[in-house]
DNA sequence: GCGATTTATGAATTACCGTTCAGATTTTGA
DNA sequence: TCAAAATCTGAACGGTAATTCATAAATCGC
């Protein structure tokens, strides 16, 4: 046998192993996922998960990190399709929306916190966490469509624009955590005033 | 002893018991922790713990959502202060900053992701999450850079302005992944390019 | 067909850690 | 000061699950 197509061989189980592991993962969470679950899934024997993988470890991160590859590659040849800038705008967020469309099991692995474990204590967390989201951006809806009936804004859907600014706030905190100087986050407040404002205030007035 | 006082010095040592723990768990993630650790931590012995949580679970859990309605009482009665529709979208978001500023580490805790082991892997893992992340924003303000020089976009900061767009699009997904039923994500589209064009244009065009 | 080599198997090994609990220590109220 | 009550302690228990490895099955080249 040549050699050539052994290794398309292991590659193609080490695939159908790794397509069952991110379906497991995303619905259990890293830790709560035995080598035994994800042999018996993909018809394995645990031992032999040991010959594609070093460890679960190394099966998990190859499992997201050729994920994201393929992410990132799909988005990029749409964007470098696209002549002008708003073209490249528009189809950046198309690319990355029909991709969370067809892989959203996966996504699901990224949403998910520490607090998924299959107790009652963790589910009963997890659903809080999520109640209160839910809470917060029906809080800045109000605001929001307040600020349509009083003519400030202009008549965007008040769902999706809270949970925008929601997020807009949010990803200023994410570069802030992860960035390692820190200067005041506060001084970044302007910005997203700037931003979500102009997006949708009323020009009309 | 008057048992008002009592519950005052076991409620004082609870709360100096999830102050480590916040600690702990937003530097290692839940399941790396140990109940040993944060007994040390504490100064307490591992079975004093459990006098005042049921479970490592409670103890995490607590923490968590005592923590959550911390800021969401910090940041309502900072809206609920200002008067009128601007005034609340400021004060919201610069509520929303000065309690994460505060409140860094455990913040972290909803950064990290399963991917938080001490392990070489684990580790290398993250770093490559993180720095596709950077990879993509930048890719995105290479887009907005070259949209400001030929015109069309004003002249908004491209790194934080490319970081929104990305959280903007990311926000979509969120509430698509969260809500049971699902219509296509791709005509959100539409939304996202309206809200995030209108924040960048230049209105002098 | 047949020995050699590669691949698969899953019971046994090993390590870890949440939880318990019998006894030590401290605090309480008189 | 003292005994009863409350609190603290940490070694031992029990369960879990990643990893190993001797053995079996499958595949290979000839």
């Amino acid at each position: 046998m040549r050699a050539e197509r052994k290794e398309r061989e292991f590659n193609f189980r080490r695939a159908a192993i790794l397509e069952q592991a991110e379906k497991i993962f995303s619905a259990k969470g890293y830790y709560n996922v035995t080598m035994a679950e994800i042999a018996e899934a993909s018809g394995f024997a645990i031992g032999s998960l040991y010959q594609f993988f070093e460890s679960k470890e190394d099966l998990y991160s190859s499992m997201i990190l050729e994920k994201i590859d393929l992410m990132s590659a799909a988005i990029r040849q749409e964007v470098n399709a696209a002549k002008d800038v708003t073209g490249k705008i528009e189809a950046l967020i198309a690319a990355q929306l029909q991709f969370v469309e067809k892989n959203a099991d996966f996504f699901r692995i990224f949403l998910r916190g520490q607090s998924d474990a299959l107790s009652e204590t963790m589910t009963a967390l997890n659903q809080k966490i999520i109640d209160g989201y839910f809470d917060n951006v029906m809080f800045i809806e109000n605001i929001l469509k307040a600020g349509i009936k009083c003519g400030v804004l202009r008549k965007v859907p008040t769902r999706d624009a809270a949970s925008a600014l929601f997020h807009l706030t949010r990803s200023v905190t994410i570069e802030w955590l992860l960035k390692p100087t820190k200067d005041s986050i506060v001084s970044k407040k302007d910005f997203i005033v700037d931003i979500f404002f102009n997006g949708v205030k009323n020009y009309d007035q």
